[in-house]
RNA sequence: GUCCCCGUCGUCUAGCGGUCUAGGAUCCCGGUCUUUCAAGCCGGAGGCGGGGGUUCGAAUCCCCCCGGGGACACCA
């Protein structure tokens, strides 16, 4: 297949949703698969919806989820074409003024035939039309004109677009047979549905690609999600972005529309996290536990690279999203910890002596080391004959503030002896009596 | 309402006439490991919307019904 050209085509009214930017993956992944090229155009003909903002938004989307585009085009820019065509339409006989605006004769009788990349052959009876708006009377185009002046100059060979486009397809064959133009190939990908079924939208919650960064998502997560919604090859569940681009065509796609399960993405972006270079990932950790007020930049800086790698590396085995991993490293740095409430029964008074006995002897160490404190602490246990056991939650929930997490002593070793002795005193005291 | 599309476990999907007593993933439930929780491993529950055909044989092909969705703008 040379030359293949495609195009994600937004109107820039919003930020990109996860439905949009599935259609751009698709397109992406099709254009890069076969050596083509990718155009960004923005559909900003609509002046009035139209913002700078959300083109900034869709680009930084576009970018952050690492789909590059090769060429860049604004709808607005091209008015200028656009009237020629529309005027060439009214000369031919196939467009009239009216009210001010430019319409476009629909052909009364007979069907129109879209030859669908996905869905096969499908067939509209043209009675159902009418004659639609080509030229508003602003002399602003509209969709369905623009769409086809623009795909036909930039050179567009397939288009893939969503499902809901379906029924401006037999319209855009129109304007393509009026100019004489070869149409380009269509191919419709189902819509992407919120758990109640309906085409996803804001009153499904998130939606938004950028909210999803600020979710804590790794982009090749969703990437990776947004690929398996309605395209699959075999029972892979994992892609890496190469072999996206190795495998995917148009015939893995779909003709079912699928729904978005947020539990399954959750499980890609713990995979993701979890295959995701060490360095990187501690400096994203870094980076959300800003955003997330966990600590000050000056607290990350004293933390130390070492320390926050071997966060990064220990809290991404139980933590699905860079915000959970955030909030879960609270207790590498100082200030007091709440002590969750099925947690305070753990807190015995009788343990106040232990604890202090090992606050004391871990306090005696030269070497905080993982090894060092096991060593250490299972000798103070057997010493005061305890099992390890009895003392673990309670030390665990002492430093950490929580009852679950990364092994006790790699636990310990990171938050470091000073944080370690100092909780572990403050439980024990209070135990006593204080 | 009209037109169009769709219909395999709750969800994402494999399946493209026999290899299907329907496979994988997620979720859920057990077990195992263990200082906790995950992860891993083992096991379990869970589906071809219904009815007619065609065929020796249908999840796969055809028809009808039902169900779901989308589109019906001087929005895209």
């Amino acid at each position: 297949m040379p030359d293949v050209r495609v195009r994600f085509a937004p109107s820039p009214t919003g930020y990109l949703h996860v439905g949009g930017a599935r259609t751009a993956l698709f397109n992406w992944l099709f254009a890069r698969h076969h050596g083509g090229t990718f155009i960004l155009r923005i559909e900003d003909t609509d002046r009035t919806r139209s913002t700078e903002e959300a083109i900034g938004q869709i680009q930084e989307s576009l970018r952050w989820l690492g789909l590059d585009w090769d060429e860049y085009y604004r709808q607005t820019e091209r008015f200028e074409r656009h009237l020629e065509v529309a005027e060439l339409l009214r000369r031919k006989g196939v467009a009239y003024e009216s009210e001010g605006a430019l319409w476009f004769k629909v052909p009364v009788a007979g069907t129109t035939a879209v030859e669908d990349l996905i869905l096969g052959r499908v067939e509209f009876a043209n009675s159902e039309f009418k004659d639609f708006v080509i030229l508003r009377s602003d002399r602003t185009p509209t969709y369905n004109f623009a769409c086809v002046v623009d795909d036909h100059d930039m050179g567009v060979t397939h288009v893939i677009r969503g499902d809901e486009h379906m029924n401006n397809t037999p319209k855009q064959l129109w304007i393509y047979g009026a100019l004489g133009w070869e149409p380009p190939a269509f191919a419709h990908i189902p819509l992407i549905l919120g758990p109640d079924r309906t085409k996803l939208s804001k009153r499904h919650g998130a939606v938004s690609v950028l909210e999803y960064r600020r979710r804590g998502f790794l982009p090749e997560a969703l990437v990776n999600f947004l690929a398996r919604l309605g395209w699959s090859h075999g029972d892979q569940e994992i892609f890496t972005r190469e072999e996206l681009i190795r495998y995917f065509d148009l015939d893995g796609v779909r003709s079912s529309a699928a729904v978005f399960d947020e539990a399954k993405l959750l499980w890609l972006n713990h995979e993701w996290m979890k295959r995701c270079d060490l360095e990187r990932l501690a400096g994203l950790l870094a980076e959300y536990i800003l955003q997330e007020g966990v600590a000050t930049e000056e607290e990350v800086e004293a933390l130390g690279r070492d320390k926050l790698l071997r966060a990064a590396e220990l809290l991404r085995e139980r933590n699905k999203t860079l915000v959970d991993m955030a909030h879960a490293a609270r207790f590498l740095f100082p200030g007091e910890l709440s002590v969750p409430q099925e947690a305070e029964g753990l807190f015995k008074p009788e343990l106040a002596g232990p604890l202090e006995a090992i606050a004391s002897a871990l306090e005696a160490l030269d070497e905080f080391s993982p090894q060092a404190v096991e060593q250490c602490i299972r000798g103070k246990v057997a010493e005061l004959g305890l099992k390890l056991k009895d003392v673990a939650q309670p030390i665990r929930v002492a430093v950490s503030g929580r009852t679950v997490g990364p092994s006790l002593f790699e636990l310990l070793a990171l938050a470091g002896k000073e944080l370690v002795v100092t909780r572990l005193r403050s439980v024990s005291r209070r135990l006593g009596g204080e």
